[in-house]
DNA sequence: ACGTCATTTCCTGTTT
DNA sequence: GAAACAGGAAATGACG
């Protein structure tokens, strides 16, 4: 596989590791713009704090190898989820897919979700403030809180398209919540 | 114009 | 004490 750059800058200023390419990546379908992680945290959040680099799948189209590849991701590493579908479902109009949309893109995620446990579809919400902030943008609701959003995801329960988790900002996915599972993408 | 859906907003109380 | 969790109730806005 391709070897990916252990270090990152640790400062907007410094220069970045070159952008590394998979062969069957050729060029980004993302959006050029990084709008998506604006509103909730600066260039300089992002390259300062070690936090903000969390575990990171590998992909190449629309498989996933999470195996053995488990190095520390930086944001250009991410722009290597090209021509993965579920991209521009971040346009997605329900919150659960939106969710689901983010947690299965490095890109836009920033740190903000991160999988729990991937098999069975338990994910956590790291950025609690950050998610809503996102989440308010989608919709254009600048008045949105994580005590809002985390309401909605309440309702889910009783549809079943979360379970309920035990653990503070621990969610799951349930039966009736569809295209998060790694060997159906 | 109306009803439904999916939240959004607000709130009171409990828990971590 | 702050941040989450729990839900009930009512308000909202998009949509058919």
């Amino acid at each position: 596989g391709p070897s990916l750059p252990h270090n990152h800058s640790p400062h907007p200023s410094a220069s970045y590791p070159p952008l590394v390419m998979l062969d069957s990546v050729t060029h980004s379908t993302f959006l050029p713009n990084a709008s998506f992680c604006d509103p909730l945290m600066s260039w300089t959040d992002l390259f300062s704090n070690e936090e903000y680099y969390p575990p990171f799948e590998h992909q190449t189209g629309y498989s996933f190898f999470n195996d053995a590849e488990e190095s520390k991701a930086t944001i250009k590493d991410c722009k290597l989820s090209q021509g993965c579908h579920w991209h521009m479902g971040l346009q997605s109009s329900h919150l659960w897919e939106f969710v689901r949309d983010l947690l299965l893109s490095p890109e836009e995620n920033c740190g903000i979700l991160e999988w729990e446990d991937r098999e069975q579809g338990i994910f956590r919400v790291v950025k609690s403030e950050a998610l809503a902030k996102m989440w308010g943008q989608r919709k254009k609701n600048d008045r949105m809180t994580y005590e809002k959003l985390s309401r909605a995801l309440r309702y889910y329960y009783k549809t079943g398209i979360l379970e309920r988790v035990d653990r503070r900002l621990v969610y799951k996915f349930g039966k009736n919540a569809h295209g998060w599972q790694e060997d159906k993408l």
